[in-house]
DNA sequence: AATGAGGTCAACCGCGTATGA
DNA sequence: TTCATACGCGGTTGACCTCAT
């Protein structure tokens, strides 16, 4: 015998969230914040048990949810992902900040799964053996986003990047700052966002910029810790930039992504990583 | 127009883990 | 250390939608 489910109460309605329920979740939400989520429905009123607000809260009603479909360039990164990580839809969703890992389970048996399978019966049997092989096949296949190393590279860059969920949508258009714990568009209005969620100083010293218009990638730096024979200027004004290196057009260090993903995913298990707050 | 098959996705269920008394 | 409680995760379900017949 295990724990009587929460949801087995009497009273306890079950099914399609309503408009007038939402709205009753989210302000509670927007005064009280997250969690405690026992409180939730006694707080409220709601007749909902406490998982069912939580899971509409996270899968739903969360500022910086991302719906409608799927990118080419996301659909990868969850290909790749899940072929490293397995079904670990949470972990998962960590490299997609804007997407669930009910989303990504979803889009994951719905769409992926089959079309990998088919991708991978007209591959060789030996490469049909490595998801990544397929994977790459499958990336190449979707968009000439991926044909280009320096694409890739973004895309190794997007995984160094949390994103903070209230910092609005990426677009591939925009430069990419990422500091292992952040990526933001190069929009001025978003810098102060960023700098309010600087844990100090040293972030800001050790940001990276993917450009995906010249291919170069920099290392963001603070004005004020730069060495100002490196510094270039920023269209924000806020920071300089000291570029590292420029993507060429060769083979693109694929096993670096890979080991690094894998170190990632370990060091994550370790605990080693700051996660991306929900607030 | 009716209907049935298949697809999609929000929500539920049950289990494992974290936490605090 | 043990137990109870709360939370989070992955698997599954079922209502709804779309499309072919």
């Amino acid at each position: 015998m295990g724990r009587p489910p929460c949801c087995d109460k009497v009273g306890i309605k079950k099914g399609p969230w309503t408009p007038e329920e939402d709205i009753v979740l989210v302000s509670y939400i927007q005064q009280h914040g997250p969690g405690n989520w026992r409180a939730v429905p006694t707080n409220t009123g709601l007749l909902r048990c406490s998982k069912s607000c939580r899971l509409r809260w996270t899968n739903y009603l969360r500022p910086g949810i991302k719906r409608g479909s799927f990118t080419p360039h996301e659909e990868g990164m969850i290909i790749h992902l899940q072929a490293l990580l397995g079904n670990k839809w949470a972990a998962i969703a960590t490299y997609l900040p804007q997407r669930t890992d009910n989303d990504i389970k979803n889009y994951w048996n719905t769409h992926l799964k089959k079309k990998l399978k088919k991708i991978q019966s007209g591959l060789e049997p030996q490469m049909a053996a490595h998801p990544t092989t397929a994977y790459h096949h499958l990336a190449s296949e979707n968009s000439s986003v991926y044909a280009s190393s320096a694409e890739n590279i973004s895309r190794l860059l997007q995984g160094w990047m949390r994103s903070s969920p209230n910092l609005g949508n990426s677009n591939h258009d925009d430069k990419y700052y990422g500091d292992f714990g952040k990526m933001i568009p190069n929009h001025e209005s978003q810098w102060q966002k960023i700098e309010q969620g600087m844990r100090s100083d040293h972030d800001l010293e050790r940001m990276l910029v993917f450009d995906h218009q010249t291919s170069n990638i920099t290392v963001a730096c603070d004005k004020s810790s730069c060495d100002s024979s490196q510094k270039g200027s920023d269209s924000s004004g806020l920071i300089g930039t000291e570029k590292v290196c420029k993507i060429d057009n060769g083979n693109p260090p694929l096993s670096f992504l890979e080991k690094w993903l894998l170190d990632e995913s370990a060091a994550q298990v370790e605990g080693a990583m700051e996660l991306p707050p929900i607030f």
